[in-house]
RNA sequence: GGGCGAUUAGCUCAGUUGGUAGAGCACCGGCCUUACAAGCCGUAGGUCACUAGUUCAAGUCUAGUAUCGCCCACCA
């Protein structure tokens, strides 16, 4: 007590209370307790590939706040933290970073190891896909130790025994159990059509994951002449370099203009294909010239169309988004002129789409079919989100998750669970009834889980895909592509009549749509999986409701018939001083270590805790400033406090009997009671206001009110009365104030109400004591806070005329008199000796009044 | 085109069931007051985006408008 620190240095108290919290397991979740006093979360699994950036700081401590409520109160909390190390963003990385390319014909080489280097492009070496995987799980490990320190030291209540890596055996098993789950409830389906591509990556991509990009393109009006006649009409296209895969020309079936044509054919310019004129209704005669041509593929329409059409793919543009080799005339590429077609085809061999555009471009404008110029525009693209390069429809075979009948169920399900703020349900609503594909669930990657699936070879080598070998449920993680399938052997892998392995890999989405079980430990711990499942709280955040909030809510419910969890809690985005949101792409992130450094974790706790959830919040350095404030305040305060209680060991509130000690508990009561209702409704921001606001009451207010009794009073009573009532209020603020700023209310406890001592809650972390209740001073609820108040308003106007004569607060005041109701008299009787002391005030006297003013005199 | 949200003091934001507009920061003035000058006290600052309506009473409820943001759809 003697040595307490003058100055709080959060550096050091962080350092300290880490440990702590580490060495004696002070969040370590009970697997003794029942689901009934479990509160599980299913915590957001990072992608690691990346820096955290003070958005992540945000709302992961949103979560921790209510883990840290639930836990005193009581509550047996599950808080683990998973790490999502699997999928493209990993792979992109490892490969920049090693200057490597994973090449799966290669062999393991056990003796390669990764090594930091920087090469162009074409000169990356070819290493194994074991070899690559190794190489990302190296990278995910170091990245996730640098996330583990940062979260520790932001002082998550994380109970780190529970971790799990999306590309650990535990999580591969869970996705593999879960495929095949789905596969024996006839959920899975494989399809080998035209699906959403990206050519950079080469892999199938969901709808989920494609954005559009608002980028400049071009009309380009294209004469089609008439098969068989002298006439011609117009198309417009965007895409000019598809003009060999043309398969049709299709308009409005009302369009007058072009209801002649129907039934007769066109004939594609430089490539002279006859194509049907046929009617589309998705045709709109209001844009373009209202007549278009149906390519194989240029978008979502055409493979709609295609899809009714009784007509070939004519397909021009391979997996890496090149134009591939095709010898006209030979089908699906007949041609009325087989040699011209060819000579205009030939140059497009090896471009990428644009390269090809501007090719064919000035081939049309050459042979004078151009009608017009380009004409510039900009419009949206789809891009899958992490491509470079705009989606192409590709035709392959890829392994799908039916949910477009389900529909009804998954709209029923998302009613079950509550969101917060709740608007956000609308979101989901949304998506739902907006799906138009089942969930494509394979990519053609290396670094994710693999299919569970072999498939056996005829005897010319071609895989049975009507018939897959599945892997046995307790052989799972299977990796198909180095294990063998029971009843074959390893010499007969891609041999005829032998089998092969299913080389895709998951969506990254299908394991993390797992987290509740992967967690609970579904399959394997039945007991755990009931304790935990469903699990409380889902906190994410809202661009991800279509993707890991849907996707989740599927899995629960076609191997549950359950809700994932009860609660969905979303959290908002920062933005930036212009209000746009922080973004790697954007170049205005902020990241969070220097800001830890210079304000402390609880300062920067305290900014995000002062934001509703679902509310995007301004990068304010200002609220930071703040926190700090708040903290050094706490630390100010509970000093002061200390020294008045040096000499006790042990306060009791029976020792309260002051009117102002009673009234201003009160007071904090019903801040208790407020702050408690917030929480519950996880509204953790409003208890911060009023909690906030009320201990800014007791430094300014109440502490200067019965300092002088505390420690110049010689009636004994009343001293002790303000001294149980600071001893009090001081556990009070903390244990209120210990979800927001856990490190410098530890700190604090630990001067005093840790010890066992004088610590009736007999623990000796704050952070598992119990939260404030007004059950534990009975004797006191009855109290009002009016004195409390009515002491405020005296002290500001004595204040207010002191600051006002620009006198210092020590000058005295000779003659108060205050004009007020009679009845009213008695109840300042009561505090009129502390206003008096606190005031500097000589005399107060009372006069009758209808309404309340009082009259301050200062002396010479 | 459909859906959702936001608009309150110079800035960042509160405002629970309708009842006289709130906080912090910034600004300005004052104050060494035995916890804190990284502090304290105080002053000033707002047609609650706009228009109509319901009501004794609207920041709050209803309808519409504008601006900003997000989600979805369309995108030849």
């Amino acid at each position: 007590m003697t040595d307490l620190p003058k100055k709080l240095n959060h550096h050091d108290i962080e350092k300290k209370w880490q440990l702590f919290w580490q060495e004696n397991g002070i969040y370590d979740w009970d697997k003794n307790i029942d689901s009934e006093n479990t509160f599980s979360i299913d915590t957001p699994p990072p992608t690691v590939s990346g820096s955290l950036h003070i958005g992540h700081v945000f709302s992961y401590t949103h979560t921790d706040l209510l883990a840290r409520y639930q836990r005193m109160k009581g509550k047996n909390v599950f808080y683990p933290m998973g790490w999502d190390d699997n999928g493209l963003p990993t792979e992109r990385r490892v490969q920049n970073m090693y200057s490597i390319n994973c090449n799966p014909q290669l062999a393991y080489d056990p003796n390669w190891h990764a090594k930091e280097q920087t090469l162009k492009r074409n000169e990356y070496d070819d290493v194994s896909r074991q070899n690559f995987i190794e190489a990302c799980g190296e990278v995910t490990q170091r990245d996730e130790m640098t996330f583990e320190a940062l979260w520790r030291q932001l002082g998550l209540s994380i109970d780190w025994q529970q971790q799990y890596a999306t590309i650990d055996d535990h999580c591969r098993g869970m996705s593999q159990r879960s495929f095949l789950d789905l596969m024996n409830q006839g959920y899975v389906y494989q399809s080998d059509a035209p699906t959403l591509w990206d050519v950079d990556f080469q892999t199938a991509v969901a709808q989920a994951e494609l954005e559009d990009r608002e980028k400049p393109g071009a009309y380009h009006d294209i004469r089609f002449n008439i098969a068989d006649s002298t006439d011609y009409f117009v198309i417009s296209t965007t895409r000019p370099e598809l003009l060999a895969a043309c398969i049709a020309v299709v308009a409005h079936p009302d369009d007058k203009r072009y209801q002649s044509l129907f039934g007769k054919y066109a004939v594609t310019p430089l490539f002279k294909a006859k194509v049907p004129i046929l009617p589309a209704k998705h045709a709109d005669p209001d844009k373009g010239t209202g007549i278009l041509m149906i390519c194989t593929f240029g978008d979502v329409n055409d493979v709609e169309w295609w899809m009714t059409s009784e007509l070939p793919i004519k397909q021009l543009i391979k997996r890496n988004g090149r134009f591939r080799d095709i010898t006209m005339g030979e089908a699906p590429f007949e041609s009325e002129d087989v040699t011209t077609a060819q000579t205009f085809y030939q140059p497009l061999v090896g471009l990428r789409v644009n390269q090809a555009r501007t090719q064919i471009v000035t081939q049309l404008q050459a042979e004078g079919v151009l009608v017009t110029d380009p004409k510039k525009m900009t419009h949206p693209v789809k891009y899958y989100e992490k491509g470079d390069t705009p989606i192409e429809f590709i035709p392959t075979r890829q392994w799908f998750i039916k949910i477009l009948e389900n529909k009804d169920q998954l709209l029923a399900q998302g009613d079950k669970i509550q969101w917060h703020p709740p608007y956000m349900k609308s979101r989901y609503d949304n998506w739902v009834e907006g799906l138009n594909q089942d969930w494509c669930i394979s990519r053609q990657r290396y670094f994710g889980v693999p299919f569970p699936i072999w498939y056996p070879l005829n005897n010319h080598s071609e895989p049975q895909y009507d018939s897959p070998i599945v892997a046995k449920i307790d052989q799972l993680p299977v990796d198909p592509l180095s294990q063998v399938p029971d009843g074959y052997t390893e010499d007969q892998r891609n041999q005829p009549n032998g089998f092969t392995g299913d080389p895709d890999v998951m969506d990254t989405w299908a394991t993390s749509s797992l987290t509740p079980q992967i967690m609970s430990h579904w399959g394997s711990n039945e007991t755990r999986h009931q304790q935990l499942f469903p699990m409380d709280i889902r906190p994410q955040s809202h661009e991800i409701i279509r993707t890991w909030a849907f996707y989740t809510i599927v899995k629960a419910w076609y191997h549950h018939q359950d809700i994932p969890w009860r609660h969905v809690t979303i959290s908002g985005w920062i933005l930036d001083p212009d209000r746009k949101k922080m973004s790697k792409s954007k170049g205005n992130v902020v990241t969070p270590s220097h800001l830890l450094d210079d304000y402390s974790a609880d300062a920067i706790r305290y900014w995000a805790a002062k934001a509703r959830l679902g509310a995007d919040t301004a990068f304010d350095e200002g609220v930071f400033a703040v926190g700090k404030k708040l903290a050094t305040k706490l630390f100010n305060a509970s000093k002061f406090v200390m020294m008045q209680l040096a000499d006790y060991d042990q306060l009791n509130m029976t020792e309260i009997t002051q009117s102002i000690d009673l009234s201003f508990v009160a007071s904090l009561n019903e801040v208790i009671e407020t702050a408690t209702i917030a929480f519950d409704r996880f509204d953790y921001a409003s208890a911060l206001d009023k909690i906030e606001a009320h201990f800014w009451q007791f430094c300014d207010h109440y502490i200067e009110l019965v300092k002088g009794r505390a420690y110049r009073e010689e009636d004994i009573n009343k001293k002790m009365s303000a001294l149980a009532t600071l001893d009090w209020s001081l556990k009070t603020y903390l244990r209120l104030l210990a979800p927001f700023i856990p490190y410098i209310t530890e700190e604090v406890w630990s001067w005093r109400y840790a010890k066992a001592s004088s610590n009736q809650l007999g623990k000796q972390s704050i952070h598992q004591t119990k939260w404030p209740s007004i059950d534990e001073f009975q004797n006191i609820i009855a109290s009002s806070k009016v004195q409390f108040e009515q002491a405020i308003e005296i002290l500001t106007v004595v204040r207010t005329t002191k600051s006002q004569a620009n006198m210092s607060m020590k000058h005295p005041v000779e003659r108060m008199i205050i004009h007020s109701p009679e009845q009213n008299w008695s109840s300042y009787e009561t505090i009129k000796d502390d206003i008096s002391r606190a005031g500097m005030i000589n005399q107060i006297t009372f006069s009758p009044s209808e309404t309340v003013t009082i009259e301050v005199k200062l002396g010479a």
